[in-house]
DNA sequence: ACCTGAACACCGTTCAAGT
DNA sequence: ACCTGAACACCGTTCAAGT
């Protein structure tokens, strides 16, 4: 397992900070000790100080190395397809990588691949004809929900449906009578397999899509004013 | 600070979990270890373990008094403004305890005051006429916004408009342009004063309140079957 | 410049022993 | 029943020393 002495690929910090993220999704994020990871690339613990501040810092480089997996939107393009894709390329790739989820949101530090990704969120919002105060509003309100509705799905006790079904039978069976609205949804919709995490988080999307397309027509109806004001950034988007 | 070992009160699993809870508020979860608990009380690390098996389970007792401070919707009384309401509450509590926010979705173990809360929520939606797979909908909906918001909005490197303003200026002008969009949201949306958090949040939750409402009405107007399968329970639900 | 060994100040938890 | 002291197997990080 351990990388031997003699063959070990001259430690710089891409290496450390990719097997971080290997040992982080074989083992998870509490066994990545800066000891373990040392062990792993066949060095002593603090030959890593001299690449690494300290492990926060590893820790920020880590949660960027993941944001650099996650489909950017283009510019151009219909925005509401853009941000249905990239919504859900971060739920597969946070579905990659467990222990990024509740680090993502968290971190003070933003590397390079994250700001360029919030870069290019906005780009195809302001492209697409949203005024400044209604990609802000896009952005936070998308971000909250796919950061949160992942985390929630990462907390479930199953990972399939199958598993669901499973877990509901023995959960519905300890709970009695004690809370009858959860079990009623145990088995009127779990049981009934009527109960999917990936159409779920879809469910969710399209619902918060929608409103924005709303308010994006809205804007677009109501005040000429915020047309012309974006209308330059329309026409004069380019890569 | 620490209690006197001459008067400390009766060392019980309820004192343990409050004073947990307190040295949270006040240091941090990273600051909240065993040791540094039993000294709080006035007592030796070990002497925990004989009201506690471990520190998971403490966190999921913290969590859980966490959940009993967040107002459960009543049954009774239009759901939106139930909903809404919850959600105002939860945002709140949770930043009253910043340390929660993380593990609230992420608990496997959920206690009675988090039971407790699931069950009025989907009990208010069912009276409320919701069928259970659109209250299924609902529920994840809401607690993916809600907890996903309050973790972006708890990473945010300020915490006031006016401390937000201060540091978009800073930003803004180490940022030089290579990210034109973040800084175009910085100088035209923060710096203007456009930007409450508090607004921010509310913003999301009344579009997803909205979206909500729209399916709720189209079932009821669509399929006259699925009112059929609700009115009993929308007639029948009593406390 | 890059790596190391020993040490410091911590952890959560087990265990045998005290009252 | 409830609490304790010592110990085990760990942490992240500092520091002085090696090459």
């Amino acid at each position: 397992m351990t990388a031997s002495t003699s063959d070990r690929p001259a430690l710089d910090l891409a290496t450390i900070v990719s097997t971080a993220v290997r040992l982080a999704d074989a083992e998870g994020l509490e066994r990545l000790s800066m000891r373990r990871l040392a062990q792993e690339l066949g060095v002593q613990a603090m030959s890593l100080y001299h690449h690494v501040p300290n492990k926060e810092n590893l820790l920020d480089r880590m949660v960027d190395a993941v944001y650099a997996e996650v489909d950017k939107p283009a510019a151009r393009g219909p925005w509401r397809e853009a941000m249905a894709r990239r919504a859900r390329s971060a739920r597969e790739v946070l579905n990659r990588h467990r222990w990024a989820t509740p680090l993502m949101d968290s971190r003070r530090e933003p590397g390079p691949s994250t700001l360029g990704h919030h870069e290019a969120v906005l780009d195809c919002l302001r492209v697409g004809g949203f005024s400044v105060a209604l990609a802000a509003h896009a952005f936070s309100l998308l971000d909250a929900y796919i950061f949160g509705f992942v985390l929630q799905e990462q907390a479930l006790p199953f990972e399939s449906p199958d598993e669901a079904r499973a877990v509901a039978t023995a959960i519905g069976e300890q709970m009695g009578d004690a809370y009858p609205r959860m079990t009623e949804m145990l088995t009127q919709h779990v049981l009934k397999g009527d109960y999917d995490y990936a159409l779920e988080f879809d469910y969710g999307l399209e619902l918060i899509l929608e409103g924005l397309e709303q308010r994006y027509n809205a804007a677009l109806d109501g005040s000429p004013a915020t047309i012309t004001a974006t209308s330059t950034t329309t026409t004069g988007g380019k890569r």
